[in-house]
DNA sequence: ATCTTGAAAACTTTTTTAGTTTCTAAAGTT
DNA sequence: AACTTTAGAAACTAAAAAAGTTTTCAAGAT
């Protein structure tokens, strides 16, 4: 029982680093210094690692989700906190992971997708309803349509081609969907909170 | 012959992006549109392609530091460039792709790593004299080992696993790297070049 | 009309990798 | 001290995948 639970971050990482196809059930054992055999004890085949290893990233993400409605004074420190959380996330996305994802793991590709599409999406429409409520964000925008583009700026930012030949660093584009995005939803007020949390936060780490 | 030449940089931009493992001669044909076959008449095997494709990546960056030499007023100006050259180079040398080349293409591993370790060197030992004839880089250092000070840096940066754990990006550490080792170095007047040039060229994109 | 070209796809061969088994050494137990 | 358990190392097998080849077919050129 050498393989501690723990160890299923270590080899999260080692799959996010080197994609699933480069990371061999030899290699990782190689790394993890252990045996072939003793990963084979807890995990009965590749895909039920890979399953775990990359499920565990989707449930902590829900868990770090889940925290912030109690955590967030407003719908806008909330939206910063989302916001930091989902690019720190989303950096461990790299073209490769989501390559071999997609190629020979169509299933957890799916699931992947669906979490963004479905559960993202849908606390992102609450947390666009609840800044309207609280007279941050603009009655008139309909939290559906504006959950919806938030999702195509997080596949903006995953899609490797589209910013690349501008060589900024991503955290720089990740900053001006944001302020674009901000500046369109906001009322004046909101507009002011999203300063003001902004440079108490300090969003540039 | 619909596999024009200028395709090759395709082809080194899909290795990077997707390392030389998820990369298949298959995925290859169907991203660019073209046949296997047509691959096949114009380089012999995979290894030939890779090499072709990740040599020419070597031989730009050359022609890039020979160009430097006549483009610079001065050291300084000089290793700003260069270092900008290099950081941007570096970003493409992606964990999988540096893990795939070690595993298996070891003889193109070794010339990446004598490249590193004897022509960038070279080139940076060059720099440092040159800086010194022109009173901006303080005499009492020796250039050899400065030289390769620079490249254990680089290694540093290569290595993903050193600064994951602050998370902060990449360019930051470069520059936090820079500025500490040019001030190692630097006379006064020679911190004074630094600073005044690295205002004019906007180092940071 | 004939020839060439190259994509598409079927096919073969080789390599790689997943998954299993065997062996051995070390640690703990009785 | 003999015995049992545990896990790593490594050899092994079976299956999958990828490299590389060949055939077919359609479109454009001669």
């Amino acid at each position: 029982m050498s393989l501690a639970p723990t160890h299923i971050s270590t080899i999260r990482e080692l799959f996010f680093r080197y994609g699933l196809k480069s990371m061999t059930m030899d290699e990782l054992a190689r790394q993890l210094g252990c045996s072939k055999k003793t990963i084979y004890e807890h995990y009965s085949d590749k895909k039920v690692l890979v399953h775990a290893a990359l499920g565990g990233f989707l449930n902590e993400h829900r868990g770090e989700m889940a925290a912030l409605d109690q955590n967030s004074d407003n719908a806008i420190a909330k939206l910063i906190r989302m916001a930091a959380i989902g690019f720190q996330k989303m950096r461990n996305l790299t073209p490769t992971l989501l390559f071999d994802l997609q190629k020979s793991y169509p299933e957890l590709w799916m699931e992947l997708e669906r979490y963004r599409k479905e559960e993202i999406v849908g606390i992102f429409k609450r947390l666009i309803e609840r800044g309207q409520q609280e007279g941050l964000f603009r009655q008139e925008i309909d939290p559906s349509v504006v959950s919806i583009m938030h999702l195509q700026h997080t596949n903006l930012l995953l899609d490797p081609v589209v910013f690349s030949h501008l060589n900024h660093p991503i955290a720089n584009i990740f900053h001006n969907i944001m302020e674009v995005f901000v500046g369109g939803i906001t009322t004046p007020s909101g507009l002011e909170v999203w300063n003001t949390t902004k440079a108490q936060m300090n969003l540039h780490p």
